[in-house]
DNA sequence: CAAACGTGGGA
DNA sequence: TTCCCAAGTTT
């Protein structure tokens, strides 16, 4: 490694430089690298903006659905902005983490608004909109025009930590600093694209969390971790703690084959999407009758949308967020008359038919589906 | 700045 | 089954 500053110059990125990691980089991407993803082989911003929104903390293979579908639904940027955020919502259900979806709605009708529809190069001026980090800003800057800046996703942190030995958890501020000084110091001087794509691929194609393919690794020769036989111990895991399991019961209205479904606040899981209502402060126990307390609440609840004509107990569901445990118990309820309810805005009959392409969180859309019967319409007209 | 924020797939 | 976490950002 070429040392630039002075040998007695505190540690900075200058210590860091060295040539070669690119240059290896760069030649293995151009070989062996992916070179045909459906977001690659262009510069138009939008479509690489979309997809690297997309593909946070998301994979690939996860995307690539919906990536195609969001294309046909919102072909430019201006028909994004233009569009109603249930319709982007819609498109979104799914594929989780919903703050994206809003903020790629105000981002792109902020970029139409204070840069006329054209993405600004400078990742700068892009880390300043709704949804783009500091790493994102990079990815989008690096593959629209070739901006020469860092990213700093998991695959990076993965390799870098393998690379370099680095022996800490990479999510400590002063571990990713440290990261962050490394992948400014290490970007090349020209073919950002390839480099950058480069470290992507490799970690996600190569640098695997478990069992890596070292044998067809370019950084093998320097990698510490191959040296050491540490590759199963770096990156340092995140520490684990216990996950709460939270309970909630919910009401499956039908009437008419519609069913009732109520719009969740904006912040919160499931933010902005359309849910079943809740029976707030009601743990049903598993598959047991339901208590005459409960069956009180269950009343007035339902009063509001209707005279209740029946209610049933279904099946607990049980959803895994990566932070807690979320038992769902749905109650089927059915109405003898349904009440001219207030348009508040936040409550909605949904067609049966309509559900499949609904705003709604993954575990409702499967719930209500298997209900229904995905054939939709002719099986909800049962009720 | 630690925690919140989804979902699906691999091991 | 259970654990881990992926092309991170926001609060």
């Amino acid at each position: 490694m070429k040392r630039l500053t002075h040998p007695l110059a505190p540690e900075g990125a200058a210590d860091y430089i060295d040539p070669t990691f690119s240059a290896d980089l760069i030649a293995w991407q151009q070989q062996h690298g992916r070179h045909t993803l459906p977001w690659q082989n262009t510069r138009d911003a939008y479509l690489v903006w979309l997809s690297e929104i997309m593909l946070q903390q998301t994979q690939v293979s996860a995307v690539l659905g919906y990536y195609a579908r969001f294309l046909e639904r919102f072909p430019t940027l201006r028909s994004l902005a233009e569009a109603p955020v249930e319709d982007v919502m819609a498109q979104w259900s799914g594929l989780g983490y919903y703050t994206r979806a809003r903020n790629l709605h105000k981002c792109a009708q902020r970029v139409v608004a204070e840069y006329g529809g054209v993405f600004p190069s400078d990742p700068a001026l892009l880390a300043e909109l709704p949804g783009i980090g500091r790493s994102t800003a990079a990815a989008i800057a690096a593959f629209s025009s070739g901006a020469r800046a860092a990213i700093m996703d998991g695959n990076v942190k993965r390799v870098f930590a393998r690379v370099f030995g680095i022996d800490a958890y990479p999510g400590e501020k002063k571990v990713e600093q440290a990261m962050w000084l490394r992948a400014e110091a290490l970007l090349p001087e020209q073919g950002i694209e390839a480099y950058t794509q480069g470290l992507m691929d490799m970690g996600a194609t190569l640098c695997t969390r478990s069992s890596p393919d070292c044998g067809r690794c370019p950084m093998q020769p320097r990698c510490v971790a191959y040296a050491t036989q540490r590759t199963k111990d770096l990156p340092v895991r995140k520490p684990k703690k216990a996950t709460p399991e939270k309970h909630a019961t919910m009401l499956v209205l039908m009437d008419q084959g519609q069913v009732l479904l109520e719009q969740r606040p904006a912040s919160g899981i499931w933010g902005g999407l359309l849910s079943l209502p809740e029976l707030d402060g009601h743990t049903l126990a598993e598959d047991d009758d339901i208590p005459p307390a409960d069956q009180a609440a269950l009343v007035a609840a339902v009063s509001v949308f209707g005279e209740m004509e029946s209610h049933e107990r279904l099946v607990t569901v049980t959803h895994v967020f990566t932070h807690y445990k979320l038992h769902i118990a749905p109650l089927l309820v059915t109405l003898a008359r349904r009440a001219p309810f207030a348009a508040d805005g936040r409550h909605v009959w949904l067609d049966a038919s309509r559900v499949s392409g609904a705003a709604l969180p993954a575990p409702i859309k499967k719930l209500l589906l298997e209900l229904l019967g995905d054939s939709g319409a002719a099986q909800a007209r049962m009720f």
